[in-house]
RNA sequence: CGCGGGGUGGAGCAGCCCGGUAGCUCGUCAGGCUCAUAACCUGAAGGUCCUAGGUUCAAAUCCUAGCCCCGCAACCA
Protein backbone atom coordinates (compact mmCIF):
# COMPACT_ATOMS: atom_id res chain seq x y z
CA UNK A 1 0.00 0.00 0.00
CA UNK A 2 1.48 3.69 -0.77
CA UNK A 3 2.26 5.27 2.38
CA UNK A 4 -0.46 7.56 3.50
CA UNK A 5 0.42 11.36 2.32
CA UNK A 6 -0.89 13.89 4.47
CA UNK A 7 -0.05 17.53 4.41
CA UNK A 8 -1.61 20.64 6.52
CA UNK A 9 -2.26 23.95 5.08
CA UNK A 10 0.77 25.96 5.15
CA UNK A 11 0.66 28.91 7.67
CA UNK A 12 1.12 32.55 6.89
CA UNK A 13 4.32 34.09 8.45
CA UNK A 14 3.06 37.40 9.05
CA UNK A 15 1.96 37.12 12.45
CA UNK A 16 2.45 34.47 15.58
CA UNK A 17 0.27 31.02 15.60
CA UNK A 18 -2.67 31.16 17.66
CA UNK A 19 -4.96 28.56 19.01
CA UNK A 20 -6.68 27.49 15.17
CA UNK A 21 -3.09 26.91 13.99
CA UNK A 22 -2.08 25.00 16.97
CA UNK A 23 -5.74 22.33 16.45
CA UNK A 24 -4.88 21.73 12.58
CA UNK A 25 -1.37 20.67 12.90
CA UNK A 26 -2.36 18.75 16.28
CA UNK A 27 -5.45 16.57 14.46
CA UNK A 28 -2.82 16.22 11.53
CA UNK A 29 -0.25 15.27 13.41
CA UNK A 30 -2.92 12.75 15.74
CA UNK A 31 -4.30 11.32 11.89
CA UNK A 32 -0.19 10.50 11.11
CA UNK A 33 0.04 8.96 14.67
CA UNK A 34 -3.40 7.04 14.21
CA UNK A 35 -2.36 5.64 10.59
CA UNK A 36 1.18 4.59 11.84
CA UNK A 37 -0.25 2.79 14.95
CA UNK A 38 -2.50 0.81 11.99
CA UNK A 39 0.92 -0.19 10.19
CA UNK A 40 0.51 2.37 8.07
CA UNK A 41 3.67 4.21 6.57
CA UNK A 42 2.93 7.81 6.18
CA UNK A 43 4.57 10.90 5.27
CA UNK A 44 3.32 14.35 7.00
CA UNK A 45 4.14 17.72 5.27
CA UNK A 46 3.81 21.02 6.69
CA UNK A 47 4.96 24.08 6.59
CA UNK A 48 5.11 28.24 6.03
CA UNK A 49 3.60 30.49 3.23
CA UNK A 50 6.18 33.15 3.72
CA UNK A 51 6.11 35.09 -0.20
CA UNK A 52 3.61 38.08 -0.39
CA UNK A 53 2.76 41.72 -0.30
CA UNK A 54 1.94 41.26 3.75
CA UNK A 55 4.93 39.93 4.23
CA UNK A 56 7.20 42.51 2.66
CA UNK A 57 5.19 45.13 4.17
CA UNK A 58 5.12 43.94 7.72
CA UNK A 59 8.99 43.27 7.14
CA UNK A 60 9.30 47.14 5.99
CA UNK A 61 7.36 48.59 9.38
CA UNK A 62 9.87 45.99 11.34
CA UNK A 63 12.89 47.69 9.72
CA UNK A 64 13.86 44.39 8.46
CA UNK A 65 14.63 42.27 5.34
CA UNK A 66 11.33 39.96 4.05
CA UNK A 67 14.20 37.49 4.76
CA UNK A 68 14.69 38.34 8.21
CA UNK A 69 11.45 38.77 8.69
CA UNK A 70 10.15 35.96 8.04
CA UNK A 71 12.76 33.55 9.60
CA UNK A 72 11.99 35.06 12.85
CA UNK A 73 7.95 34.26 12.56
CA UNK A 74 8.92 30.77 11.03
CA UNK A 75 10.66 30.05 14.20
CA UNK A 76 7.73 31.19 16.25
CA UNK A 77 5.94 28.29 14.49
CA UNK A 78 8.52 25.68 14.93
CA UNK A 79 9.27 25.64 18.29
CA UNK A 80 5.80 25.74 18.85
CA UNK A 81 4.96 22.67 16.90
CA UNK A 82 8.22 21.12 18.66
CA UNK A 83 6.90 21.80 22.17
CA UNK A 84 3.55 20.29 20.83
CA UNK A 85 4.95 17.23 19.28
CA UNK A 86 3.86 17.49 16.31
CA UNK A 87 6.27 15.11 14.23
CA UNK A 88 6.23 16.05 10.56
CA UNK A 89 8.12 14.33 7.64
CA UNK A 90 8.50 17.09 5.27
CA UNK A 91 9.44 20.70 6.02
CA UNK A 92 7.28 22.83 3.21
CA UNK A 93 8.85 26.65 3.32
CA UNK A 94 7.89 28.47 -0.17
CA UNK A 95 11.03 30.25 0.23
CA UNK A 96 12.74 26.96 -0.58
CA UNK A 97 15.03 26.75 -3.60
CA UNK A 98 13.53 22.96 -4.28
CA UNK A 99 9.88 24.99 -3.94
CA UNK A 100 10.67 27.86 -6.25
CA UNK A 101 12.29 25.60 -9.26
CA UNK A 102 9.17 23.40 -8.86
CA UNK A 103 6.75 26.09 -9.23
CA UNK A 104 9.36 27.86 -12.23
CA UNK A 105 8.73 24.25 -13.76
CA UNK A 106 5.08 23.84 -13.71
CA UNK A 107 4.29 27.57 -14.52
CA UNK A 108 6.73 26.65 -18.01
CA UNK A 109 4.70 23.52 -18.33
CA UNK A 110 1.08 25.32 -18.61
CA UNK A 111 2.91 28.00 -20.29
CA UNK A 112 3.96 25.73 -22.68
CA UNK A 113 0.67 23.83 -23.12
CA UNK A 114 -1.34 27.45 -23.61
CA UNK A 115 -2.50 27.82 -20.26
CA UNK A 116 -1.64 31.28 -19.09
CA UNK A 117 -2.23 34.29 -21.07
CA UNK A 118 -1.05 37.88 -20.76
CA UNK A 119 -4.52 40.89 -20.76
CA UNK A 120 -4.29 44.06 -19.46
CA UNK A 121 -6.40 44.99 -16.43
CA UNK A 122 -7.58 48.47 -15.45
CA UNK A 123 -9.27 49.76 -12.58
CA UNK A 124 -9.42 51.73 -9.58
CA UNK A 125 -5.64 51.42 -7.47
CA UNK A 126 -4.92 52.43 -3.76
CA UNK A 127 -1.85 53.86 -3.75
CA UNK A 128 -1.43 53.19 0.01
CA UNK A 129 -2.68 49.95 0.16
CA UNK A 130 -0.93 48.69 -3.30
CA UNK A 131 -4.03 47.10 -4.59
CA UNK A 132 -6.80 47.02 -6.84
CA UNK A 133 -10.34 47.88 -5.55
CA UNK A 134 -13.55 46.57 -6.31
CA UNK A 135 -16.93 47.38 -5.89
CA UNK A 136 -16.64 45.70 -2.74
CA UNK A 137 -14.64 48.18 -1.14
CA UNK A 138 -16.80 51.18 -2.18
CA UNK A 139 -18.78 53.06 1.04
CA UNK A 140 -22.60 53.65 0.86
CA UNK A 141 -22.19 56.40 -1.37
CA UNK A 142 -20.34 54.57 -3.82
CA UNK A 143 -16.52 56.17 -3.19
CA UNK A 144 -13.96 54.66 -1.56
CA UNK A 145 -13.54 55.73 1.73
CA UNK A 146 -10.49 57.71 3.29
CA UNK A 147 -9.14 54.50 4.58
CA UNK A 148 -7.72 53.74 0.90
CA UNK A 149 -5.68 57.01 0.71
CA UNK A 150 -5.29 58.16 -2.63
CA UNK A 151 -6.90 56.29 -5.33
CA UNK A 152 -6.38 56.64 -8.85
CA UNK A 153 -7.44 54.79 -12.16
CA UNK A 154 -4.62 52.34 -13.69
CA UNK A 155 -3.91 49.78 -16.44
CA UNK A 156 -1.58 46.66 -15.79
CA UNK A 157 -0.85 44.15 -17.61
CA UNK A 158 -0.82 40.33 -15.57
CA UNK A 159 -0.26 36.72 -16.22
CA UNK A 160 -3.64 34.99 -15.98
CA UNK A 161 -4.49 30.77 -15.52
CA UNK A 162 -7.77 29.82 -17.83
CA UNK A 163 -9.40 28.89 -14.76
CA UNK A 164 -12.62 29.02 -16.83
CA UNK A 165 -11.81 26.08 -19.07
CA UNK A 166 -11.86 23.18 -16.42
CA UNK A 167 -14.99 24.37 -14.48
CA UNK A 168 -17.38 22.49 -15.89
CA UNK A 169 -14.77 19.58 -15.24
CA UNK A 170 -14.39 20.65 -11.57
CA UNK A 171 -18.29 20.39 -11.45
CA UNK A 172 -18.64 16.65 -12.86
CA UNK A 173 -15.83 15.73 -10.78
CA UNK A 174 -17.31 17.35 -7.51
CA UNK A 175 -20.78 15.48 -8.61
CA UNK A 176 -19.14 11.96 -8.72
CA UNK A 177 -16.48 12.15 -6.11
CA UNK A 178 -18.85 12.57 -2.89
CA UNK A 179 -14.92 11.53 -0.84
CA UNK A 180 -13.41 14.43 -2.32
CA UNK A 181 -14.42 16.63 0.29
CA UNK A 182 -15.00 15.97 4.34
CA UNK A 183 -17.82 16.60 5.68
CA UNK A 184 -19.86 15.91 2.45
CA UNK A 185 -22.12 19.24 3.11
CA UNK A 186 -19.30 21.30 2.54
CA UNK A 187 -19.07 20.30 -1.36
CA UNK A 188 -22.56 22.13 -1.70
CA UNK A 189 -21.12 25.03 -0.74
CA UNK A 190 -18.54 24.57 -3.50
CA UNK A 191 -20.56 23.82 -6.54
CA UNK A 192 -22.65 26.99 -5.23
CA UNK A 193 -19.77 28.91 -5.49
CA UNK A 194 -18.74 27.94 -9.22
CA UNK A 195 -21.93 28.68 -10.03
CA UNK A 196 -21.63 32.19 -9.53
CA UNK A 197 -18.17 32.51 -10.36
CA UNK A 198 -18.74 32.70 -14.07
CA UNK A 199 -16.17 32.36 -16.32
CA UNK A 200 -13.33 33.76 -14.49
CA UNK A 201 -9.81 33.25 -14.97
CA UNK A 202 -7.54 33.54 -11.92
CA UNK A 203 -4.34 36.65 -12.12
CA UNK A 204 -1.46 34.33 -11.11
CA UNK A 205 1.49 37.43 -11.11
CA UNK A 206 2.16 40.96 -10.35
CA UNK A 207 4.64 43.28 -11.41
CA UNK A 208 8.33 43.07 -10.42
CA UNK A 209 7.73 47.47 -9.24
CA UNK A 210 4.77 46.30 -7.15
CA UNK A 211 5.85 42.78 -5.39
CA UNK A 212 9.53 41.86 -5.27
CA UNK A 213 8.92 39.56 -2.53
CA UNK A 214 8.20 36.42 -4.62
CA UNK A 215 9.21 33.33 -7.13
CA UNK A 216 10.25 35.38 -10.65
CA UNK A 217 7.73 34.07 -14.02
CA UNK A 218 10.51 32.13 -16.00
CA UNK A 219 8.94 33.09 -19.51
CA UNK A 220 8.36 36.97 -18.31
CA UNK A 221 11.53 38.53 -15.63
CA UNK A 222 9.02 41.76 -15.18
CA UNK A 223 6.28 39.30 -13.13
CA UNK A 224 6.16 37.22 -9.78
CA UNK A 225 4.47 34.96 -9.33
CA UNK A 226 1.28 35.60 -7.04
CA UNK A 227 -0.07 33.41 -4.16
CA UNK A 228 -1.84 30.02 -5.78
CA UNK A 229 0.70 29.10 -7.72
CA UNK A 230 2.99 29.54 -5.05
CA UNK A 231 1.47 28.11 -1.91
CA UNK A 232 -0.92 25.26 -3.08
CA UNK A 233 2.05 24.23 -4.99
CA UNK A 234 3.88 22.61 -1.91
CA UNK A 235 1.54 19.70 -1.74
CA UNK A 236 3.36 18.61 -4.60
CA UNK A 237 6.64 20.17 -4.63
CA UNK A 238 7.74 19.00 -1.60
CA UNK A 239 6.42 15.17 -2.30
CA UNK A 240 9.08 15.51 -5.18
CA UNK A 241 7.04 16.38 -8.15
CA UNK A 242 8.76 17.41 -11.13
CA UNK A 243 11.63 16.67 -9.44
CA UNK A 244 14.12 15.68 -12.23
CA UNK A 245 13.02 18.40 -14.19
CA UNK A 246 13.74 21.06 -11.67
CA UNK A 247 16.76 19.25 -10.39
CA UNK A 248 15.74 18.56 -7.17
CA UNK A 249 17.15 15.65 -4.76
CA UNK A 250 16.35 14.25 -1.17
CA UNK A 251 12.74 14.72 -1.84
CA UNK A 252 10.39 11.77 -1.40
CA UNK A 253 9.55 9.73 -4.92
CA UNK A 254 6.01 11.57 -6.40
CA UNK A 255 4.91 7.90 -8.03
CA UNK A 256 4.37 6.33 -4.13
CA UNK A 257 3.19 9.31 -2.44
CA UNK A 258 0.83 11.17 -4.86
CA UNK A 259 -2.28 11.45 -4.12
CA UNK A 260 -2.74 13.19 -0.91
CA UNK A 261 -4.89 11.21 1.38
CA UNK A 262 -5.64 14.62 3.45
CA UNK A 263 -5.34 17.69 3.02
CA UNK A 264 -6.13 18.83 6.35
CA UNK A 265 -7.21 22.63 5.98
CA UNK A 266 -9.92 25.19 7.52
CA UNK A 267 -13.06 26.19 5.97
CA UNK A 268 -11.63 29.51 5.06
CA UNK A 269 -9.55 28.35 2.62
CA UNK A 270 -11.68 25.79 1.10
CA UNK A 271 -13.14 28.00 -1.55
CA UNK A 272 -11.79 29.28 -3.66
CA UNK A 273 -8.36 27.86 -2.91
CA UNK A 274 -8.34 24.26 -2.26
CA UNK A 275 -11.90 23.03 -3.81
CA UNK A 276 -11.77 25.42 -6.65
CA UNK A 277 -8.23 26.45 -7.32
CA UNK A 278 -6.13 23.48 -6.60
CA UNK A 279 -8.16 20.90 -8.09
CA UNK A 280 -8.05 22.75 -11.40
CA UNK A 281 -4.33 23.60 -11.37
CA UNK A 282 -3.82 19.59 -10.93
CA UNK A 283 -6.20 19.00 -13.96
CA UNK A 284 -4.67 21.30 -15.76
CA UNK A 285 -1.10 19.90 -15.46
CA UNK A 286 -2.79 16.59 -16.51
CA UNK A 287 -3.40 14.70 -13.07
CA UNK A 288 -6.13 12.51 -13.59
CA UNK A 289 -9.56 12.42 -11.53
CA UNK A 290 -8.57 9.40 -9.57
CA UNK A 291 -4.87 11.55 -8.43
CA UNK A 292 -6.73 14.00 -7.33
CA UNK A 293 -6.40 14.81 -3.15
CA UNK A 294 -9.01 14.89 -0.93
CA UNK A 295 -9.80 17.42 1.45
CA UNK A 296 -10.49 17.49 5.09
CA UNK A 297 -11.94 20.77 5.97
CA UNK A 298 -12.60 21.52 10.04
CA UNK A 299 -13.88 24.67 11.66
CA UNK A 300 -13.12 27.03 14.12
CA UNK A 301 -12.36 27.77 17.45
CA UNK A 302 -14.89 30.65 18.57
CA UNK A 303 -14.24 32.48 21.68
CA UNK A 304 -17.71 32.40 23.54
CA UNK A 305 -19.40 31.99 20.52
CA UNK A 306 -17.60 34.80 18.22
CA UNK A 307 -14.60 34.89 15.76
CA UNK A 308 -11.75 34.47 17.37
CA UNK A 309 -9.80 37.94 15.59
CA UNK A 310 -6.96 40.44 16.65
CA UNK A 311 -9.31 43.58 16.33
CA UNK A 312 -11.31 41.90 19.33
CA UNK A 313 -8.27 40.98 20.92
CA UNK A 314 -9.48 37.67 21.87
CA UNK A 315 -6.77 35.83 20.21
CA UNK A 316 -5.93 32.58 22.29
CA UNK A 317 -2.08 32.06 22.30
CA UNK A 318 -1.30 28.31 22.74
CA UNK A 319 1.70 28.54 24.06
CA UNK A 320 0.82 30.22 27.00
CA UNK A 321 -2.16 26.97 27.26
CA UNK A 322 0.63 24.60 27.15
CA UNK A 323 2.66 26.19 30.06
CA UNK A 324 -0.72 25.58 31.63
CA UNK A 325 -1.77 22.24 31.38
CA UNK A 326 1.35 20.88 29.15
CA UNK A 327 0.98 20.41 25.70
CA UNK A 328 -0.42 16.87 25.81
CA UNK A 329 -3.48 18.58 28.08
CA UNK A 330 -3.86 20.95 25.42
CA UNK A 331 -3.59 18.05 22.69
CA UNK A 332 -6.18 16.03 24.66
CA UNK A 333 -8.40 19.01 24.92
CA UNK A 334 -8.79 20.21 21.22
CA UNK A 335 -9.09 16.81 20.16
CA UNK A 336 -12.01 15.90 22.60
CA UNK A 337 -13.36 19.21 22.41
CA UNK A 338 -14.00 19.79 18.98
CA UNK A 339 -16.44 17.77 16.10
CA UNK A 340 -14.10 17.25 13.43
CA UNK A 341 -15.29 19.96 10.63
CA UNK A 342 -17.73 21.46 12.94
CA UNK A 343 -16.99 24.92 14.97
CA UNK A 344 -16.46 24.78 18.69
CA UNK A 345 -16.37 27.53 21.42
CA UNK A 346 -12.84 27.49 23.37
CA UNK A 347 -13.45 28.16 27.03
CA UNK A 348 -10.86 27.90 29.74
CA UNK A 349 -13.85 25.92 32.13
CA UNK A 350 -13.69 23.12 29.16
CA UNK A 351 -10.05 23.35 29.21
CA UNK A 352 -9.89 23.02 33.09
CA UNK A 353 -12.53 20.18 32.91
CA UNK A 354 -10.92 18.01 30.23
CA UNK A 355 -7.61 18.42 32.00
CA UNK A 356 -8.82 18.09 35.50
CA UNK A 357 -11.33 15.83 35.34
CA UNK A 358 -10.79 13.93 32.89
CA UNK A 359 -7.11 13.17 32.50
CA UNK A 360 -5.74 13.51 36.26
CA UNK A 361 -9.10 12.50 38.17
CA UNK A 362 -10.28 10.46 35.24
CA UNK A 363 -7.37 8.48 33.26
CA UNK A 364 -4.56 9.49 36.00
CA UNK A 365 -5.75 9.09 38.72
CA UNK A 366 -7.04 5.29 37.53
CA UNK A 367 -3.53 4.57 36.73
CA UNK A 368 -2.25 5.31 39.99
CA UNK A 369 -5.06 3.45 42.42
CA UNK A 370 -4.09 0.60 40.25
CA UNK A 371 -0.56 0.36 40.38
CA UNK A 372 -0.58 1.50 44.14
CA UNK A 373 -3.01 -1.38 45.17
CA UNK A 374 -0.83 -4.00 42.89
CA UNK A 375 2.03 -2.83 44.75
CA UNK A 376 1.01 -2.76 48.15
CA UNK A 377 -0.76 -5.97 47.94
CA UNK A 378 1.52 -8.09 45.46
CA UNK A 379 4.46 -6.18 45.18
CA UNK A 380 3.44 -5.46 41.43
CA UNK A 381 3.71 -8.40 40.11
CA UNK A 382 0.56 -9.79 38.31
CA UNK A 383 -0.65 -13.60 38.82
CA UNK A 384 -3.66 -14.29 36.40
CA UNK A 385 -5.21 -17.12 38.18
CA UNK A 386 -8.38 -19.10 37.22
CA UNK A 387 -10.64 -16.94 39.15
CA UNK A 388 -13.40 -14.88 36.70
CA UNK A 389 -17.10 -13.69 37.31
CA UNK A 390 -19.18 -11.51 35.50
CA UNK A 391 -18.29 -8.16 36.72
CA UNK A 392 -14.84 -9.23 35.12
CA UNK A 393 -16.20 -10.53 32.47
CA UNK A 394 -18.14 -6.87 32.02
CA UNK A 395 -14.90 -5.11 32.21
CA UNK A 396 -13.28 -7.80 29.39
CA UNK A 397 -16.29 -7.21 27.17
CA UNK A 398 -15.76 -3.07 27.56
CA UNK A 399 -12.18 -3.82 26.85
CA UNK A 400 -12.67 -6.09 24.08
CA UNK A 401 -15.50 -4.33 22.41
CA UNK A 402 -13.21 -0.70 22.31
CA UNK A 403 -10.70 -1.30 19.21
CA UNK A 404 -13.36 -2.17 16.62
CA UNK A 405 -15.67 1.00 17.56
CA UNK A 406 -12.41 3.23 18.07
CA UNK A 407 -11.16 2.47 14.66
CA UNK A 408 -14.42 3.00 12.69
CA UNK A 409 -14.41 6.22 14.22
CA UNK A 410 -11.07 7.28 13.73
CA UNK A 411 -11.27 5.99 10.50
CA UNK A 412 -13.98 8.87 9.57
CA UNK A 413 -12.04 11.22 11.11
CA UNK A 414 -14.19 11.80 14.16
CA UNK A 415 -11.12 11.99 16.65
CA UNK A 416 -13.46 12.70 19.42
CA UNK A 417 -15.63 10.11 19.04
CA UNK A 418 -12.63 7.50 19.05
CA UNK A 419 -11.46 9.46 22.16
CA UNK A 420 -14.89 8.71 23.77
CA UNK A 421 -14.40 4.98 22.65
CA UNK A 422 -11.42 4.91 24.72
CA UNK A 423 -12.54 6.74 27.65
CA UNK A 424 -15.64 4.02 28.10
CA UNK A 425 -12.81 1.81 29.72
CA UNK A 426 -11.53 4.15 31.99
CA UNK A 427 -14.60 4.66 33.31
CA UNK A 428 -16.10 0.95 33.09
CA UNK A 429 -12.36 0.59 34.98
CA UNK A 430 -13.27 3.11 37.61
CA UNK A 431 -16.70 1.32 38.25
CA UNK A 432 -15.12 -1.86 38.37
CA UNK A 433 -12.85 -1.12 41.51
CA UNK A 434 -15.65 0.08 43.70
CA UNK A 435 -17.27 -2.97 42.37
CA UNK A 436 -15.14 -5.34 43.40
CA UNK A 437 -13.44 -3.13 46.14
CA UNK A 438 -9.55 -4.81 46.08
CA UNK A 439 -8.09 -3.15 49.23
CA UNK A 440 -11.04 -5.29 50.99
CA UNK A 441 -10.35 -8.08 49.37
CA UNK A 442 -7.05 -7.74 50.30
CA UNK A 443 -7.53 -8.27 53.81
CA UNK A 444 -9.29 -11.69 53.32
CA UNK A 445 -7.24 -14.40 51.90
CA UNK A 446 -9.61 -16.59 50.89
CA UNK A 447 -10.12 -13.89 48.28
CA UNK A 448 -6.38 -14.00 47.06
CA UNK A 449 -7.09 -15.57 43.62
CA UNK A 450 -9.81 -12.81 43.37
CA UNK A 451 -7.71 -10.17 44.10
CA UNK A 452 -5.33 -11.32 41.37
CA UNK A 453 -7.97 -11.51 38.66
CA UNK A 454 -9.28 -7.56 39.60
CA UNK A 455 -5.50 -6.53 39.56
CA UNK A 456 -4.68 -8.33 36.23
CA UNK A 457 -7.69 -6.82 34.92
CA UNK A 458 -7.09 -2.96 35.71
CA UNK A 459 -3.43 -3.45 34.33
CA UNK A 460 -4.91 -5.28 31.20
CA UNK A 461 -7.48 -2.48 30.76
CA UNK A 462 -5.15 0.33 31.30
CA UNK A 463 -2.66 -1.08 28.46
CA UNK A 464 -5.40 -0.60 26.25
CA UNK A 465 -6.38 2.82 27.14
CA UNK A 466 -2.47 2.96 26.52
CA UNK A 467 -2.39 2.38 22.75
CA UNK A 468 -5.92 3.59 21.75
CA UNK A 469 -4.89 7.35 23.16
CA UNK A 470 -1.68 7.13 22.00
CA UNK A 471 -2.21 9.12 18.68
CA UNK A 472 -3.57 11.64 20.44
CA UNK A 473 -1.43 11.62 24.08
CA UNK A 474 1.92 10.03 22.53
CA UNK A 475 3.98 10.93 25.88
CA UNK A 476 1.55 10.43 28.52
CA UNK A 477 0.65 7.05 26.79
CA UNK A 478 4.43 6.20 26.92
CA UNK A 479 4.27 6.95 30.47
CA UNK A 480 1.63 4.85 30.69
CA UNK A 481 3.48 1.66 29.21
CA UNK A 482 6.25 2.52 31.49
CA UNK A 483 4.99 2.65 34.40
CA UNK A 484 3.10 -1.02 33.67
CA UNK A 485 5.95 -2.17 32.73
CA UNK A 486 4.88 -3.09 29.19
CA UNK A 487 6.52 -1.73 25.90
CA UNK A 488 4.64 -1.67 22.23
CA UNK A 489 6.01 -4.16 20.42
CA UNK A 490 7.93 -3.45 16.67
CA UNK A 491 4.64 -3.29 14.14
CA UNK A 492 2.26 -3.56 16.38
CA UNK A 493 -1.40 -2.34 15.17
CA UNK A 494 -4.91 -1.78 16.83
CA UNK A 495 -5.93 -4.54 15.66
CA UNK A 496 -2.86 -6.61 17.56
CA UNK A 497 -4.52 -5.60 20.66
CA UNK A 498 -6.72 -8.38 22.53
CA UNK A 499 -7.42 -9.23 25.97
CA UNK A 500 -3.82 -10.68 27.91
CA UNK A 501 -1.26 -8.63 27.04
CA UNK A 502 0.30 -8.99 30.06
CA UNK A 503 1.24 -12.15 31.04
CA UNK A 504 1.05 -14.67 34.13
CA UNK A 505 3.72 -12.99 36.47
CA UNK A 506 4.07 -9.70 34.76
CA UNK A 507 5.97 -7.05 36.80
CA UNK A 508 4.74 -3.97 36.78
CA UNK A 509 6.97 -0.77 37.26
CA UNK A 510 6.50 2.00 39.99
CA UNK A 511 3.44 4.41 39.62
CA UNK A 512 4.09 8.36 39.04
CA UNK A 513 1.68 11.16 38.70
CA UNK A 514 0.88 11.28 35.34
CA UNK A 515 -1.36 14.34 35.09
CA UNK A 516 -0.45 16.43 38.28
CA UNK A 517 -3.48 18.66 38.73
CA UNK A 518 -3.55 22.31 37.94
CA UNK A 519 -4.93 25.47 39.60
CA UNK A 520 -7.10 27.20 36.93
CA UNK A 521 -7.43 31.07 37.32
CA UNK A 522 -10.56 31.93 36.41
CA UNK A 523 -9.97 35.20 34.50
C1' C B 1 -36.83 34.28 -2.20
C1' G B 2 -27.95 34.39 -2.58
C1' C B 3 -25.56 30.03 0.07
C1' G B 4 -24.25 26.96 4.28
C1' G B 5 -24.38 25.55 9.56
C1' G B 6 -27.13 25.69 14.05
C1' G B 7 -31.51 26.36 17.74
C1' U B 8 -32.42 19.65 22.82
C1' G B 9 -32.64 20.39 31.38
C1' G B 10 -27.74 25.90 34.36
C1' A B 11 -23.19 25.14 30.43
C1' G B 12 -21.35 22.22 26.20
C1' C B 13 -23.07 18.46 23.03
C1' A B 14 -25.36 13.37 21.06
C1' G B 15 -29.89 11.54 19.10
C1' C B 16 -32.72 13.39 13.50
C1' C B 17 -30.66 9.95 7.57
C1' C B 18 -33.77 4.40 9.01
C1' G B 19 -40.39 7.94 13.66
C1' G B 20 -41.78 4.10 19.20
C1' U B 21 -39.90 5.07 27.26
C1' A B 22 -35.24 12.17 25.89
C1' G B 23 -29.11 10.32 26.32
C1' C B 24 -23.85 11.90 27.44
C1' U B 25 -20.03 15.13 29.85
C1' C B 26 -19.65 19.20 33.28
C1' G B 27 -22.21 21.82 37.18
C1' U B 28 -25.90 21.41 41.62
C1' C B 29 -27.86 18.35 45.76
C1' A B 30 -27.88 13.74 48.72
C1' G B 31 -25.54 9.19 49.95
C1' G B 32 -21.45 5.45 49.66
C1' C B 33 -16.22 4.20 49.68
C1' U B 34 -11.19 5.01 51.56
C1' C B 35 -6.82 1.86 47.03
C1' A B 36 -5.81 6.71 44.77
C1' U B 37 -3.86 13.00 42.22
C1' A B 38 -9.47 16.50 48.24
C1' A B 39 -9.41 11.73 43.55
C1' C B 40 -13.43 7.19 42.79
C1' C B 41 -18.71 5.03 42.83
C1' U B 42 -24.23 5.36 43.31
C1' G B 43 -28.70 8.07 43.32
C1' A B 44 -31.77 12.60 42.85
C1' A B 45 -33.50 17.30 41.16
C1' G B 46 -33.70 19.94 36.67
C1' G B 47 -36.25 19.83 29.69
C1' U B 48 -42.63 23.89 26.21
C1' C B 49 -36.54 19.01 22.20
C1' C B 50 -37.25 27.59 18.63
C1' U B 51 -42.71 28.53 17.09
C1' A B 52 -47.23 27.26 14.47
C1' G B 53 -49.63 23.89 11.49
C1' G B 54 -49.69 18.93 9.00
C1' U B 55 -48.81 13.36 8.21
C1' U B 56 -49.20 9.13 11.71
C1' C B 57 -51.79 4.63 16.42
C1' A B 58 -47.15 7.32 17.66
C1' A B 59 -42.91 13.18 15.88
C1' A B 60 -36.81 15.86 18.87
C1' U B 61 -36.92 12.61 14.49
C1' C B 62 -40.86 13.07 8.38
C1' C B 63 -43.64 17.41 5.57
C1' U B 64 -45.06 22.86 5.21
C1' A B 65 -44.62 27.87 6.86
C1' G B 66 -42.25 31.20 9.98
C1' C B 67 -38.76 33.17 13.89
C1' C B 68 -33.85 33.58 15.98
C1' C B 69 -28.25 32.92 16.16
C1' C B 70 -23.56 32.17 13.50
C1' G B 71 -20.62 31.98 9.24
C1' C B 72 -19.69 32.66 3.99
C1' A B 73 -20.56 35.70 -0.44
C1' A B 74 -13.89 34.58 -4.47
C1' C B 75 -6.48 36.39 -0.27
C1' C B 76 -7.54 35.51 7.95
C1' A B 77 -6.35 27.83 10.66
Amino acid sequence: MKPYYLTTAIDYTNAPPHIGHAYEKILADVMARYQRLNGREVYFLTGVDQHGQKVQKSAEKAGLSPKEFVDGITEKFTALWQKLDVRFDGWAATTDEKHSRVVQAMLQKLHDCGQLYKKSYSGFYSVRQEQFLTDKERGPDGKFGEEWGEVVELAEENWYFKLSEHTEWLRDFIKSHPDFIFPTFRASDVLNALESSGGQDLCISRPKERLSWGIPLPFDDRFVNYVWFDALTNYISFAGYLADEAGNTGLPEFKKLWPADAHVIGKDILIPAHAIYWPIMLHALGFSDEEMPRLIVHGWWNIKGAKMSKTIGNVVDPNALADVVTPEGLRYYLMRDMATGYDSDFSEERLDMAYNKELASGLGNLLNRSLNMAHKYRNGLLAIGTYDDEINQSLRQTVNDAPAKYLEKMNSWAIHDGIAEAWKIVSHANQFVDLTLPFKLAKDPEQAARLDSVLHHLAEALVHVSVLLSPVIPDACRKMREQLGWTLPDSFTVSDLKWGMLGDGHQLSQPAVLFPRVDFEVK
